[in-house]
DNA sequence: TATGAATGAGTCTTCATTCAT
DNA sequence: AATGAATGAAGACTCATTCAT
């Protein structure tokens, strides 16, 4: 079903996959209405169906494009993640910042889905071959951490780095036009001082 | 506007309170449906309406009332935190098991107002004078660490130990009729895990 | 469900009622649209399904009521039904008319469900206790023929004069405001002719 | 407009016409769709379009089409209906059989035009030169019946066998590739304890 | 105070038909 | 001739809220 999509215009493709990310990640599954989504994507209602065949398909199918696409990204880019750790964590911000300029709610999206409690949106996401979470913890763990020797737990560190991302991206997201240099910018800056307070551990 | 609701019967107003707790917890503000609450409150649907106004109303009463009601029961039950850190997480969990025996969804319902993504629910919770999450943090701070000099961080517990507790809460909550005390027992095994643990470090 | 229903004011019961046989005889179960229902009813959209929780639901109400009040008044009003067959045919005849008093499209309606053939509308129409059309065949067959010794089957004519009965309908109901006596007049007439060829057999 | 479809390979004007068949046989007119249709005939929907201007414009021309040519068979096979009864309808079951051949719902296509109640549908069926069953009577009513002195009235067997075969067919067509020499065979068996009855009348 | 019938805008989904290629 | 992407009106159904009683 989902492959007919693939044959449309790229800029094309990336509006309906866009105007899903954002309508669902700021509503949810049950809240986000196709018609706002159609509107959004510059489509007509039938063809959202046309193509996804259900409001539960297409968001099955955000997922899966979107994490595969997020881990194929992280993949190429970092082939080597024994690096130093606050190496590696600019690294993957530069990575999620050229992902945010084509998708800017992709992870907005796939945060949302970790809140998502509607029992028709959940039952359709199928299990990607690889979760985006379980991969980023994967290469976290594989920092070079030597030189942090008394800090015990990087996992801390990445995850409020997480907390801080997703509450910037929320604050910036909400209003449209706001360039994704603006929240990189933010992110390196929260990301120094960490580094400065775990040499100082 | 809600303080006719508290010339009620206190049986009414508990169902009432519950009714709203079960179904918000359970299904967040949007997809919680007022017929639902009232089938489970044993009252018509214009009453909800009488006393509240509206179901965002309802929803913020609701929040306003639970959150000072917890916040009391907390500081008049344990006046002074500042004992042993694992001596006072016992005492809390003492509360909130009596709590739990009035509202059992008091807490899977503030734990869900903090997932809740709906513009309409969230605009209408008025910031209440503390946050039961941030009162938590404010007496276990004030909790002797002392016996557990490698501790550094009796927050991390705190933390892991509220994820604990939202979890079983979840498994056990969602079926009617399963005692309080099944989950006080629950709790208090892995409570003394914890503990042993923290000696250790 | 249903057993609301019956608390409304009789004449809200009947708009209700004949709204649906109407409609769903013209076009069938699928083309029957909810919206034409209501209009017709002159009730509001959320009414109907307040009532009867779905278009089928309402479906298999009608056709559960209608089957037993027939039933009902052919029994009360027809208790011996071994008088002579073209007697009978008169008496059942004089039922039907006032049935259509209150229901015009009554035996339309029972007519439409035996060409139904959607499957959504045929799952929900539960058996009725007696078969409105087996009930026609079961007194009718209690008829005394004996004055029509040459007749081997009024079977037959009893279907020649459904037949006739049902397109005389289509014809007179499809328009409204034709009274029902109209309707009942041309029958008579056809059954005299009936009766008068039998006789000759 | 047709005219132009008669150009098209012969295979693919059968795909074109059975697919119609089938469709509206086993859903009625309003509730078969187009997109069924053209994937059963393996075209495009375009191309349904693009012969028949619409999806009544394509109903009109199977009723014509297969009226006209189910009683052109009919006729040619048959020149002389004065021979026995039963003689005569094992000869119309035999063309109906290789009928079938070709287009497996002809018959229930015609019959699921007599049950149709969707307006649009009905009104654009031109009562063509002659109608199916009404040259079925024509025929019949010709056939010898003197070695059946006792049989009042051969139409009520005729009728009989008429809803046998309907109901057969509803039986065995559902299925796909159920030949129809095994309905052939069933209706033939029917036939002939039929026969049987009738010389003992 | 208490009820629940009634409303109608909003939701997801389907489908005949058009049209650029 | 042939394709199938694209449209949008219409359909069934939901739900917070109102109001007569």
């Amino acid at each position: 079903m989902n492959e007919k999509f693939f044959d449309l215009k790229k800029e094309k493709q990336n509006r309906m996959i866009n105007a899903g990310l954002r309508i669902f990640s700021l509503n949810g599954y049950r809240h986000a209405s196709t018609d706002e989504i159609v509107k959004e994507a510059k489509i007509s209602k039938g063809l959202l169906f046309h193509y996804f065949g259900s409001k539960a398909g297409y968001y099955a199918f955000l997922y899966d494009y979107i994490s595969r696409f997020t881990i194929l990204e992280l993949t190429s880019e970092i082939r080597d993640p024994s690096i130093d750790y606050f190496d590696l964590e600019e690294k993957i911000l530069t990575v999620e910042s050229r992902l945010m300029d084509q998708y800017p709610f992709i992870f907005l999206f796939l945060e949302s889905i970790k809140l998502e409690d509607d029992g028709e949106g959940l039952s359709v996401l199928s299990e990607p071959a690889k979760n985006v979470f379980d991969y980023y913890e994967e290469i976290l763990d594989q920092a070079d951490i030597s030189d942090y020797i008394r800090l015990r737990d990087t996992r801390e560190i990445s995850a409020l780095l997480h907390y801080v991302k997703i509450g910037i991206m929320r604050e910036l997201l909400r209003d449209r036009g706001i360039p994704v240099s603006d929240y990189t910018r933010k992110i390196r800056s929260h990301l120094n001082v960490l580094k400065h307070l775990a040499r100082n551990l």
